[in-house]
RNA sequence: GGGCGCGUAGCUCAGUGGGAGAGCGCUCGCUUCACACGCGAGAGGUCGCUGGUUCGAGCCCAGCCGUGCCCACCA
């Protein structure tokens, strides 16, 4: 170590990640670590392909947990010398995009109707330039590892060309077609959107009771309704085929009211006899249900409600033009005046919004393109149930199955502007479908755009140069685990799964994690909407704490670092509320590691290096403490266990390396051995490996400063191994018993915190440790001296306190009555417990004497009173 | 309606059959030459409720209560 480095460590007491993160991010981007060559196969790599964040999008916290457990698992593996690549891009996210631009032109006066499609796009690609970076930048700050020089974006050129091919080859297969077909319809983006991008929200409606009269003029039947304006779309009357009540009007005619048309009175198995009066009005045009009731039994399909909203001229003339709720409003009016509505009850039911607009869906028939998802998903159930696709936690399984065994067809046309354009042209009756335009004149393109999701289902490999043989493929494709939170296992991963093998034969990724999700501190969903959002960013450079936060204030610059090591502990079970002293807690680990780093660093010669050299107990003790800990922390990691892996990781650094060791070897590291400083190199140069996949910036910066350290720690480092030691740690556990067992004597005994107490050692099993005893519990061993003011217990006997003016015999006195009464207590317990001939019968041997044992222990301590 | 979770110290959470734990907060004591974003020592829980299994239950089983999320076509 230099001498700059020595003033530099000396003087910089606080670690400080403001300083430190941005300074070492650069060192990492400089160093093209993070992007490996496209050599070797898949199966000896490691790769992990983002979630690609939307391209105008920010870091959010569910990305920060995402990218840390992420960042934990790449780094991991590139340490261990594979050949790793995180595979980075961005998505163009067709409605939000699209949204957020249309927002822009409406402040700007204008409308992208107005501008014209052409135009649109302009606007839309500009917008990207403007914020499509911003995310990247944040991903670098956070000290996510990607693969920032081969960074995609679902509309680049190539990456469109596969999405074509893909289109084309399943229309070829007969799976994409074209149909009139009811779809979940959007008024708010006016587009048709899939049903996993509806939301059901509870709403109170009215339901009316709506007369029909029967056509012979021989009574009525009275249907029930939430939306009467689409009974102008009525082209049946259905009734259940057990209900005696209507039997003998199966196959008779009723007038639908305001229309006048002639309605048959069918019978359908779905109509609930208990609901209503048991009637059910058929609208095929307008109801999800209706709709398919209406096909089986060869019902016209019309439509009174169109695309835009409003009355069509299907409806009489009187209602066109109106919107559904005002065509509602006129229905109810005329009924009324006609006597039509025989009740009206409020009613509390589910209907479905739209996820994107937050607009209520209108369902409609729409001509569309579908894709037939059964001959697709056939496969993907099969590599996960034979396990060649695993979820973590399995629990997740059963969810992908059951969806995948009851899925339906998938709308993947958009009516929206930004996004894959459909390779379909028209020219009169003719459809052409290719990934180039047809030759001949007057073709006329699709204007509809491709699903987002289409797209994504994509990522796996059309990142990596499909359906070329690009050597990034066979490098790194299948990837290895795909991370993500469970809102989008149906809408990504299973189409990943389905897409990677119908065009790869192979499964995009072998392992699935599941994460929890990180919900606001009072329990909310973390939204931007809600006001419950918390800015990453504000965490790791400082800034204003939200008012989801009861303190208010700033946050201070708690650093990347404390960030993620605070994301992964906090989080274990599928849900978990915000914790910020999970964050704080991060902070001090990092301190804490840089300042037991400092100590080492500052305490070794300078040509100290580490090495494996135990020679007191202690070297031996903390090289096979640090063994356990390693093992343990490593497991954990490869089991996707990251909140035990992490706290794992804080209980050995403070528990273990700074509250012992270090305080155990301070006069050997004053006293300049050379031993103890190989072993102390030795154990922080693991310590900041073993950490760096969790807290990659004060390692790597810890690092910098080891003698004789080359290159970047994130690169990895050849560590050579120590073995678990039980006699070892044995031996500095009971110490570690009997300072403790001292420090608390001390403090209830009121003796001075400076005082050192002369005392005898009565007790066996520290011919290693006995000096460490008496330093560390301030004590003055000496083997003669009066009768002891005290005794206190410690394994393998106890330790005689001698008479001196640090002890108040009152204050001893007091430690000891109490002491006297829990033992009383305790071995009360036990005898009971002893005496139970059914413990003792059928209790493992080994829990039985290990009671038996510890009475004994008790009664002679309370003996030695 | 079906499914997945959760309910343990004031707060956020660990703990899956043998004497209740961590961080923060709180109390007391320490300006001990790595760290006051520090060190040491404490106080504080009938482990949601009721039954059951077991020699023994925070942990296993059943039911109930509370709470969060996902899926689902009852007008």
């Amino acid at each position: 170590m230099s001498d700059r480095d020595s003033s530099e460590l000396e003087s910089r007491t606080r670690y400080d990640p403001a300083e430190v993160e941005p300074r070492i991010a650069a060192r990492w981007l400089e160093s093209g670590l993070f992007h490996p060559p496209a050599e070797g196969t898949a199966a000896e790599n490691y790769s992990i392909a983002i979630p690609p964040p939307n391209v105008t999008g920010s870091l959010h916290m569910g990305h920060a947990y995402q990218d840390a457990v992420m960042d934990a698992l790449t780094r991991r593996h590139r340490m261990s010398g594979q050949r790793t690549k995180w595979i980075l891009g961005t998505d163009h996210a067709g409605i939000a995009t699209q949204t957020q631009v249309e927002r822009l032109l409406v402040s700007e006066g204008t409308s992208r109707e107005q501008i014209g499609r052409e135009q649109f796009e302009v606007r839309v690609w500009e917008w990207r330039e403007q914020y499509g970076g911003q995310i990247i930048g944040q991903l670098k700050r956070f000290g996510a590892s990607c693969d920032y020089d081969d960074e995609r974006f679902t509309l680049d050129a190539h990456y469109a060309d596969a999405v074509a091919r893909v289109f084309v080859a399943l229309y070829e297969k007969g799976y994409i077609y074209r149909d009139r077909y009811m779809v979940n319809w959007d008024p708010g983006s006016r587009s048709a959107i899939s049903d996993l991008e509806v939301e059901e929200r509870e709403v109170t409606d009215t339901l009316f009771y709506i007369d029909y009269p029967l056509a012979n003029g021989d009574g009525l039947v009275t249907v029930a309704t939430v939306r009467p304006e689409t009974m102008l779309a009525d082209t049946a009357v259905a009734v259940n085929p057990g209900d005696d009540r209507y039997r003998g009007l199966i196959g008779e005619t009723v007038i639908l009211p305001l229309v006048g048309r002639e309605l048959t009175i069918i019978e359908d198995a779905y109509v609930k006899p208990e609901f209503g009066t048991g009637v059910l009005k058929i609208t095929p045009g307008h109801d999800p249900n209706d709709f398919a009731i209406g096909r089986s039994h060869g019902l016209d399909e019309i439509s009174v409600i169109g695309e835009d909203g409003l009355i069509t001229a299907a409806a009489p003339e009187r209602f066109r033009g109106m919107t559904a709720m005002e065509a509602r409003a006129a229905v109810v009016s005329e009924l009324r005046e006609q006597g039509s509505i025989r009740r009206e009850d409020p009613y509390e039911h589910t209907v479905p919004f739209s996820q994107r607009s937050g607009e209520r869906i209108e369902p409609l028939v729409s001509l569309q393109w579908f894709m037939s998802m059964d001959e697709l998903a056939n496969p993907a159930i099969e590599v996960v149930r034979e396990g060649r696709v695993r979820f973590h936690p399995p629990s997740n399984t059963r969810v992908y199955m059951d969806w995948m065994e009851n899925i339906r067809p998938w709308v993947i046309s958009r009516q929206l502007w930004w996004g894959h354009r459909l390779p379909v042209w028209y020219r009169g009756d003719e459809t052409y479908v290719g990934v180039s335009p047809p030759d001949g004149e007057g073709w006329e393109r699709d204007p509809d755009v491709l699903d987002t999701w289409f797209s994504s289902a994509l990522w796996p490999f059309a990142t990596l140069g499909w359906p070329d043989h690009t050597p990034e493929l066979r490098a790194f494709y299948p990837t290895d685990v795909l991370v993500t939170a469970r809102d989008i296992i149906f809408l990504w991963v299973a189409r990943m799964i389905m897409m990677g093998l119908e065009f790869t034969g192979e499964p995009p990724f072998s392992d699935v994690h599941i994460h929890a999700i990180i919900q606001a501190p009072d329990g909310r969903r973390m939204s931007k909407s809600l006001g419950t959002g918390i800015d990453p960013l504000d965490l790791i450079e400082g800034g204003p704490r939200p008012p989801v936060f009861a303190e208010g204030g700033a946050f201070p610059a708690y650093g990347a670092d404390a960030l993620r090591w605070g994301l992964l502990a906090m989080a274990s079970s599928q849900d978990v509320r915000f914790s910020e002293e999970r964050i704080a807690q991060g902070l001090q680990l990092t301190n804490k590691l840089w300042n037991a780093a400092r100590l080492i660093l500052l305490g070794v010669a300078p040509d100290a290096r580490p090495g494996l050299a135990p020679v007191a107990v202690e070297d031996r003790w903390i090289l096979s403490r640090f063994e356990r800990a390693s093992n343990e922390i490593g497991e954990r990691i490869e089991r996707y266990d990251f909140s035990h892996a992490a706290l794992a990781l804080y209980d050995f650094v403070y528990g273990e390396l700074c509250d012992w060791y270090l305080e155990l070897v301070k006069p050997r590291l004053r006293a300049g051995e050379p031993d103890v400083a190989a072993t102390l190199l030795h154990v922080l140069v693991g310590t900041l490996a073993l950490s760096h996949p969790i807290i990659p910036f004060v390692t790597e910066e810890i690092y910098g400063f080891i003698p004789g350290a080359k290159g970047l720690l994130a690169a990895g480092i050849q560590l050579e191994r120590a073995s678990v030691d039980n006699g070892a740690e044995s031996s500095v556990g009971r110490v570690i018993e009997a300072v403790q067992a001292m420090r608390a004597w001390r403090d209830f005994s009121e003796v001075r915190a400076g005082a050192i107490v002369p005392a005898r050692l009565g007790a066996s099993g520290y011919d290693d440790t006995r000096e460490h005893l008496a330093r560390l519990a301030r004590l003055s061993f000496s083997s003669d001296g009066g009768d002891p003011v005290a005794s206190v217990p410690v394994p393998g006997g106890v330790v005689e306190i001698l008479p001196s003016a640090e002890v108040d015999t009152g204050a001893a006195e007091r430690k000891r009555d109490t002491r006297r009464a829990t033992l009383e207590q305790e071995i009360e317990r036990s005898e009971r417990k002893l005496a139970n001939s059914g413990f003792v019968e059928k209790a493992p041997a080994d829990v039985v004497r290990a009671e038996r044992e510890k009475l004994e222990r008790l009664r002679a301590e309370l003996g030695a009173l």
